[in-house]
DNA sequence: GTGCAGAAATTGGTTGGACCATTGAACCAC
DNA sequence: GTGGTTCAATGGTCCAACCAATTTCTGCAC
């Protein structure tokens, strides 16, 4: 029994193809995102495959996010697109019970501490008053509105993570968002839910500002702390039938 | 194969609606990873759509990871499948270069402290006892191999991660962990590469046997620093020209 | 000319049917 | 048994429509 290096044969791999091909288009044309992309029909046309294999290959790119499609308008590019990308696409088996929404929380306080301590260091300029501009938002609507500003809340910590420098921590995170949201649709019944982590989006921003990575970390961490205590304070308002 | 209890669908979002069908067939009937799933042809009949949907959705699947593909055989379930999953596509643009590889490592840096810091805080004797046998194992191979113990080294990583008693640190760093396996073993042509870094999985042990969560954290930074600079010093090492 | 409602064109979403390529099992000769 | 052959099952591709949402154009009223 021998070690042979053989991969399998690659006889057929049309969509496969059809995704190379289209990277080098959006490449050659140098597409952004938001920028619309060749019709289906035309695609089909242009690479002389059948509509049905254009439609698998971008059924591909929009479940990797890279593309949308909106029906009577067109497909347009989400995100940048190289040649050269790896994807791994990650499926958790994650769940809408409370220890889930723990657990992705905890990943959270992992990501949200390095991201906050990245951002102080690489940060310039114009990140940072990006960032003070979403806190400056989310501190208007928190005050007008009673403290729902569940969005511009996520807008803030959008900004900071996107000014780590590192695509991947808002990737994760936003991933997890979208779980909460979930389970948000079902309140925990903690009427201010979020009031007690208020404060700290601006202290990170302050250590954020100060180029102070460690600092930026500590608070953030505990920023999150107060989540998990929010988060744990309702599930003990809650009779556990409602947790299942 | 016989017997199937799938109603038929409703209307809009199909492909949608059909994946949720299917994971409450998989559920239903205990499918789990390897098992064969019903033929194309015999869902679109059964879920009265047509087969170029049912494709579609499991093409969704299939780039997800969940379900493999194979011509003339069937189509069999790759990973558990359960209605409420936490899809996490991510995409790294321009790969295999030394940018890449930094943006894992970042993220690894927060995980990884993370859960050296929950591990400190929930391990029991039985996974600390482990930690300690896979620590040991690998020293051993260390000190006979002359430093190549990446194997052994990955299997203490993981043995901390599932001790953490969060899943989703340990899927989430596998799926990196797969994703740069080829860099793991030659990365970028450093000999000596991860020697900094052996003594750290020693004080990291103490740390989380001695339950300081803090000091577990501190450890695991200072290990992915030396690692970090070990990339740092193969990448000067290199020619620009290989990086591309 | 402006504004706006309705028609027409555009575009992604779905359908049904056909054929191809690969696989695997049953079968057969040796 | 071994090695081929046949053949049905299954995923992969193609085509030609039609549906549904959106956008664009048109023509009428003012």
């Amino acid at each position: 029994m021998t070690e042979f290096s053989l991969p399998p044969i690659q006889t057929t791999a049309r969509d496969d193809a059809v995704l190379k091909a289209l990277a080098g288009f959006v490449m050659q044309e140098a597409l952004g995102p938001g920028e619309k992309l060749p019709t289906e029909r035309i695609l089909a046309d242009r690479l002389k495959v059948s509509r049905n294999t254009v439609r698998e290959a971008l059924t591909r790119w929009e479940g990797l996010g890279l593309v949308e499609r909106r029906q009577g308008s067109g497909t347009y590019l989400k995100a940048a697109v190289s040649p050269d990308m790896l994807h791994m696409p990650l499926t958790l088996a994650g769940g809408n019970d409370f220890t889930g929404l723990m657990r992705t929380l905890e990943i959270r306080r992992a990501l949200e501490a390095e991201a906050a301590a990245l951002c102080a260091i690489r940060a310039g300029k114009a990140e940072i008053a990006e960032i003070e501009r979403k806190l400056d938002i989310m501190e208007e609507a928190f005050h007008s509105r009673a403290g729902m500003s569940a969005e511009e809340d996520w807008e803030f910590h959008q900004a900071v993570y996107r000014a780590s420098g590192n695509p991947l921590f808002e990737q994760i995170i936003a991933a997890m968002h979208e779980l909460f949201h979930r389970f948000w649709e079902h309140p925990l019944g903690v009427r201010d839910f979020g009031h007690a982590s208020f404060p700290y989006h601006r202290t990170i921003y302050e250590r954020i500002a100060a180029h102070d990575p460690d600092g930026a970390r500590a608070e953030a961490l505990k920023l999150i702390a107060t989540v998990e205590d929010d988060l744990k304070r309702g599930a003990a308002n809650l009779k556990l039938s409602d947790l299942k």
